[in-house]
DNA sequence: AGGAAACAGGATAAAATTTGTCCGATATGA
DNA sequence: TCATATCGGACAAATTTTATCCTGTTTCCT
């Protein structure tokens, strides 16, 4: 549930994506502007170009560069694609028997935590975070 | 941040002291009703015993009691007395600097998502969770 | 006084997760 | 065809989670 260095470096990414928007960027350029491993970069990248988020471009003078309009790139869907579903207690997951019979009282609660985070997270777009206005075209 | 296994642990343990309210349980009691190892839950109460949640008594007939009444106790004493400060993302840690000078615009929304969970889990006493009366004997 | 029951706390360790690295395969533009 | 990129899987280091064990100390009971 913890935000990871994985998606933190995703959002940073896409903001940086969403600058020059429509242009492709090479992993190496975009590492070198975050400074850190392109190796890394890379993987995350192709979680991102799965989720439909980003798309790459391959071969030469190839890269990645935003699929969606950054005012439909939420906070959550970074995370969710990176890190996948936002659990706050393992034992609260849906499906997941908690492992002692009785009713927990406390499932609701991290429930609860879960719904208000995701709500915040989807709240914030790619665009409204770089201060861009965000255009309508798809 | 994430709720992990010994917070989790800590909540039940201390919903069942609630249960014999003033009564001093050993540890062997606890891990046995609560199927768990022994050696695992020794460290979580001594944690809570740090924390002035619990309170222990040494030597034979002693064990574990509550220090402090159910109604006093929340979900947020707990996390914090097992697991630390609640923490979304590392980069939002209040005196840790981002590592990119530039001012970072998602902080806010970590730290939102921070304060309103840390609100909601205080919200919760063991007492409220355990359906009991607060009784209003410290 | 002595033995049994119980907590205290440090050292150790297995397992899982996070944070990367590397390399061969494939695609593509010039 | 060659240089530049992504793709994806295997590997690996570091950290965190989830424990276990052992020695020491305290206290009750006989």
């Amino acid at each position: 549930m913890k935000v990871t260095r994985e998606t933190d470096y995703a959002i940073r990414a896409v903001l940086l994506l969403s600058e020059d928007r429509g242009k492709t960027l090479p992993v190496s350029a975009l590492s070198e502007k975050m400074d850190l491993p392109r190796s890394f970069l890379a993987k995350i990248l192709q979680k991102l170009s799965r989720a439909g988020i980003v798309e790459s471009i391959r071969g030469a003078s190839g890269g990645y560069r935003l699929k969606r309009n950054p005012s439909r790139i939420s906070l959550y869907d970074l995370y969710k694609a990176v890190q996948g579903e936002f659990v706050v207690n393992e034992c609260a997951v849906e499906g997941r028997v908690c492992s002692r019979k009785e009713r927990c009282a406390v499932h609701p609660v991290w429930k609860k935590i879960e719904r208000e985070a995701v709500r915040e997270m989807k709240k914030h777009s790619i665009a409204s975070l770089s201060g861009e206005k965000s255009s309508q075209r798809s």
